[in-house]
DNA sequence: GTCGTTTATGAAAGTGCTTTCAGTTTAGCA
DNA sequence: TGCTAAACTGAAAGCACTTTCATAAACGAC
């Protein structure tokens, strides 16, 4: 590779036209704070040397980067590549870079965020789907780092959240009105523990608390813990439906999951929905692919969200705090 | 937000412990160059001060941002992501972030192509899917940005390829062998021009090449033209499966077009695999779930390679280039 | 013709680190 | 005790910009 000419700098603009790299910096910045003739000949410098600054340079002078930052677990999981397409329609309008810090360990994000505040790499901060300690919650504020939590919220943070509990209400209820007597819940109550959040518990609160008000039960033997990998789904999804008296409709407190229960059904010749109706939960691409019946959460819309906070507030930064609740709506299609 | 305390600088640690900045920046990056009590002194001083180096100092002085760019149309779509994926593993382990150019126009990518390589943003770029005029290949290569290509090939810059006509080969030998007569080929044949890649064509053109090598024929009626939307998709599969002599077997130039088709399919009460096959292209995550048959081209490993191959020509600039060439494999499921 | 303004420009400081170079200290040895 | 080599350390330059401040020129009004 040949990387013999090194990309010209403001000062052989500066040489090249007769003028001081100031004047160079202001041809660039404030336009029309200079003269017109000398605009021209600095113009006509830039094009000959095809001269483009720095952005490193110009960051470090400007105390800026525009970039901005997400902190996520699994970035490649539907619902977060979803939650991130969200992030990134926002952040190419303003013309801010993204950069994805994907987490895999605990360590990991103990490393993130003990040194992201003070790195001054980035403007702002996306924390996805991750608990944050109280103390880690202080170091962002106190070096002023512009941070939006989705899915966890904190006090002194904006935050983007949805209610779990209600999904799960939504959930029971539209299984109750489709005449189902006996249910059943699959998901990943107690998740590792280094990401320390729960919605699948309160989705399981919600859906039980809707079903036990209406007069049904729900037992331990009807209630899995799985987590998401796709064969212990499958495992215990197998289970389910070989119970002496196997449920009616399961309801899995993600769309991946449900995708799993589908597969098992049709390999035991479960016919769905007719003897089984499944739910899902989030509403990601394929769940509409596959008609599932599901519970919309808006992922994309919750990304574009934090994100366009971020950005006032990296603008404007004594803006109000926000503490945003997204609404969730069950979405029926044809596994119900 | 109280952004009060700015965070201490070299210079402050320098101050505190009694030393120089540039002993500080020794006890850093050359730890045994050090004296172990002066060592032990900053390091507490460092402690003390809650120190960390500001990365984007750090990065104008060293000449490198430990940050390598992607560009990607659609970064969305779950073969991208997996790409994605790959990508990432092989830079958390190396240490590098992640900044993802979602590229939606072609204006879009001539920005970033002209800006990427004299910003000096990144320290390498990996492209995918995207073409790449002589211009702006030079541009790169001259300004000594390593690059490496997925699914498009430049003589002077790393790439990684698959044989697309090999893919539609193995697919027209599966469905002979299992008997199939009539068949169907429904995909993105001439995608928008701004991306000027045609990996569909090959996939067709190797599909049509076995099937008459066989003796059979794949005339214009049983090949569709789609783009990637959903709606189109069904329809064209809807029309495929409404001719007088229906095929019997489709091949779809994509998983997430094949997730349509099966979609249209059980709408239609069209029985896969006996009625009617279905093979996609890509084996998507979701591939597995929905049991279909479809050719695997290993996107994760295609991002991590190019991870790998950036990461070796940062490190060592003298390497040979690579062009890479990924092998393909049918992977039958229950879908034919 | 002088004084006060406005406008255009350059010099220089600031940004926070790395690294080279030269100087100082220390240790080892005769 | 004196000398040399090795180990350590600090000053300063460099990185490529922005921005403040001061100066110079041009202009108009009296």
């Amino acid at each position: 590779m040949v990387s013999s000419k090194k990309s010209p700098t403001i000062y052989d603009v500066a040489r090249l036209s007769g003028v001081s790299i100031s004047t160079i910096s202001r041809v660039l910045n404030m336009p029309d704070k200079v003269n017109p003739e000398t605009h021209k000949r600095v113009m006509d410098a830039i094009d000959k040397l095809g001269y483009v600054p720095r952005a490193d340079a110009r960051a470090r002078a400007l105390q800026n980067t525009d970039r901005i930052g997400v902190l996520t677990p699994f970035f490649t999981a539907p619902s977060f590549v979803q939650r991130l397409r969200g992030v990134a329609s926002a952040l190419s309008k303003a013309n801010y870079e993204l950069v994805i810090y994907p987490v895999d360990s605990m360590d990991h994000l103990q490393g993130y965020l003990s040194s992201i505040p003070l790195m001054r790499n980035i403007d702002g901060l996306i924390i996805m789907s991750l608990a944050l300690g109280d103390q880690d919650a202080q170091r962002l504020i106190t070096n002023g780092m512009e941070t939006v939590m989705i899915e966890y919220s904190h006090p002194q943070l904006n935050s983007i959240l949805i209610n779990d509990t209600h999904g799960g209400q939504l959930v029971a209820e539209h299984l109750i009105k489709k005449g189902h007597k006996t249910f059943a819940f699959l998901g990943d109550i107690e998740p590792p523990e280094r990401f320390a959040i729960h919605p699948v518990k309160s989705r399981l609160t919600g859906f039980k608390q809707s079903l036990q008000e209406a007069g049904f039960s729900l037992s331990k033997t009807y209630i899995r813990s799985v987590p998401y990998t796709p064969a212990e789904t499958r495992q215990a999804a197998h289970e389910l439906m070989s119970l002496p008296k196997p449920p009616t409709a399961i309801f899995a407190a993600s769309d991946t999951q449900a995708l799993s229960i589908m597969k098992v059904a049709r390999q035991l010749g479960v016919k769905v929905p007719d003897d089984l109706a499944i739910v899902g939960f989030d509403d990601i691409d394929v769940a509409e692919h596959v008609d599932l019946t599901t519970v919309r959460q808006h992922l994309d819309e919750s990304g574009r969200l934090a994100a366009e906070i971020l950005l006032s507030r990296i603008g404007e930064s004594e803006r109000p705090l926000q503490h945003i609740n997204l609404p969730l709506k069950l979405v029926e299609r044809v596994t119900t």
